[in-house]
DNA sequence: AGAAAACGCAACCTTTGGTTGCGCGACAGT
DNA sequence: ACTGTCGCGCAACCAAAGGTTGCGTTTTCT
């Protein structure tokens, strides 16, 4: 296990498409246990298990125990950091695309007034 | 709405930290080589390369053979579609989280006025 | 013509997402 | 109190993906 930044983790574990889907259907449905989660979604128990683990290694859930079984709930405040890095990506993207096209009208004016 | 497959490819594409790092580098120094990338990475330029081929896949990325070497752009119309995705899971994301918020005050406001 | 640069292909290793199988603690019914 | 069931955790195993090294091929340059 190569030592990640936080910032890493957060990505690392909000890449992933199944993770992105649990965290929906626990934003969406509250908070649930890895069996009820896992009946929503296209893989086991135990798959479902470990995507928790790794997000709650992320910081981005949290699990408590109730008698047998454990619930997992997001933790809004780092979900809100992991959703700010995504929007900061786009936003960046989006920023250098508007360059981009600035620039390609440029010549394409330059080309049509000598 | 949009082809299914064609969203989850471009997700693919771009959940990889790397090929992310690779978009940033292809955006802000403009079209290159898999072996003048490479040089900027922390990796190899057989890696580059299949990370490249990933992208082109996803049609975030063209590449067009130059005498002995191939050199890639970026796909601004696909960046943007794939931009525009990852902004829509982070807003969604945003306003569960701000749902679950105002419905937390809600509660909060209850208890104190009986 | 011959050396060097850029590429493509293939074999291989490691990590990671996913599965099956099993054993153990917690609950519920009788 | 006993027995069956439900939810979890652990371990072995499998397949795909990221990454590396090694080698052969094509193009360029002198």
């Amino acid at each position: 296990m190569t030592d990640r930044s936080d910032d890493e983790e957060l990505w690392a574990a909000i890449a992933e498409p199944g993770r992105r889907r649990l965290l929906d259907i626990l934003l969406s449905g509250g908070p649930a246990t890895a069996t009820a989660l896992a009946a929503d979604l296209p893989f086991t128990r135990q798959a479902v298990a470990k995507h928790l683990a790794v997000l709650e290694r992320a910081g981005l859930v949290e699990g408590h125990r109730h008698g047998r079984e454990v619930r997992y709930a997001v933790r809004p405040e780092r979900l809100d950091v992991a959703a700010r890095a995504m929007a900061a990506v786009a936003a960046r993207w989006d920023s250098r695309l508007q360059a981009i096209k600035r620039l390609a009208e440029s010549i394409h004016r330059a080309a049509n007034q000598p």
